[in-house]
DNA sequence: TATTTTTTTTAGGTTTGTCTAAATTTATTT
DNA sequence: AAATAAATTTAGACAAACCTAAAAAAAATA
């Protein structure tokens, strides 16, 4: 477990995100998602290449190796679980948690993280929907969708709201649809597009066309496990998605 | 409101607490604090002197001027905001939280940790019975005492315990006394110097002196006011102490 | 295919924060 | 007061992370 810099981790990073299809990312690209120059890229290229996390070959793109994903997942988890703190707990909007989280994600105590994820309750969802790993870097695709295209009787989780209002907050806080509520549509109403919704067993009730066409959910049933191959050989490991 | 670097912080964070008598701070007491050499610290020197942080003539020693104190200020009470977090929260023991403490204390984002004080509930005093500067940088200076040396019927915060041992802690759970809670000694006996002493405005119990003499608390009677005189001009101010 | 354009890398320079070794200033001893 | 010792500063180097400008490679186009 060895410790990155800040900067370091920032390419690790950005070259995670661009990766996420099987085409190499391109030095241009981490330029344009870092805001800084395609020779500063190519520098620290070399080192991540050095350090046995990038799979590399000047002018060929490059991408990160097993052991590269893996520190990745690491920066990723410590990312979203202080998203969910500043969002849940400091009460943060959904909004303003990105650009603090950037800052905290780079505090890499192990413990830290791992006792901020026991307080939070394990949170598997971040503010904007996106899934949190786990301590093993063990993570789940569930792809976010709106709650007006969640079938009937699938419990699904609240993952994001688009509209970031004092309006629509009000609303919310007062039907009880917070972060990370389970919940599951019962019935749907032709006339208005209403709909009929119940949180976990309690009694279901009537949420209106525009806050459903607001709210973000994650289907539980179709969510798929993902995880690195273990980490111990790392030059030449892929990640493995299971589709 | 400027942005130091973590290393501007450290030092500026080392003078400060190096600075609390009226004597001039010398390069090698900087030096042997932050585990550096003490040509580093002059070419550090130079540079807060630059930004107007410090009074500084070289060979003669120096001291943070009122901006300095300032700036000295607002990372302590991150630094002591994130103490109390660690152990209040995370549950972290109290010998824990510093070092995790030292790392997030640079993440310097005022509505963080306004927003962090506030969730919180304002405490005063950290885990280690250090005050905690509120948001205008006013801290409260009141010495520590061991329990077994506050006075009769004087309301005082239980602000740290000597011994981290888990046997102390689980008897400290079990009597209610947590950090940061109030209480008074009702009553002494002579006999094996136990004592009766009440939280709030429960009903008394009856501690045993070898669990007294590990339990610090702050008198509140006794808190004097400490605070910076306004940071508008910095290069000539000094500190003030009221006594 | 040859030429032009785009992308990427190299070469060399800057800033921050560190270091060692030498020079300077201050303090302490004889 | 002179000599020695200690503390401090200066000088010069180095690594990390960035930059600009020029060179090299790859891709696109005529």
């Amino acid at each position: 477990m060895l410790n990155y810099s800040t900067s370091e981790e920032n390419y690790i990073k950005a070259i995670f995100h661009l990766q996420q299809d099987d085409i190499p990312v391109t030095t241009n690209e981490v330029a344009h998602e870092l805001n800084t120059k395609a020779a500063s890229v190519t520098d620290m290229l070399k080192k991540l290449k050095t350090k046995k996390l990038l799979l590399y070959q000047p002018y060929q793109g490059f991408r990160l190796n097993s052991e590269g994903n893996r520190v990745a997942l690491g920066i990723i988890r410590r990312h979203r679980l202080w998203e969910y703190f500043l969002a849940e707990k400091l009460k943060f909007t959904w909004d303003e948690v990105h650009e603090v989280a950037e800052e905290l994600e780079h505090v890499s105590n192990k413990k830290l993280i791992d006792k901020l994820d026991e307080f939070l309750g394990f949170p598997r969802i971040d503010p904007h929907g996106d899934p949190i790993p786990d301590a093993n870097g063990k993570i789940e695709i569930s792809k976010k969708i709106c709650l007006t295209a969640l079938p009937f009787n699938t419990p699904a989780i609240v993952s994001s709201v688009s509209d970031q209002s004092g309006e629509i907050l009000e609303l919310l806080k007062h039907k009880k649809i917070t972060l990370g509520v389970k919940l599951e549509v019962k019935k749907k109403f032709e006339f208005d597009s209403s709909m009929e919704v119940r949180i976990g067993n309690q009694r279901a009730f009537t949420i209106s066309k525009q806050l459903a066409e607001n709210i973000f959910v994650t289907a539980i049933q179709s969510a798929i496990k993902y995880q690195l191959e273990s980490a111990t050989n790392s030059t030449n490991g892929q990640k493995k998605k299971h589709k």
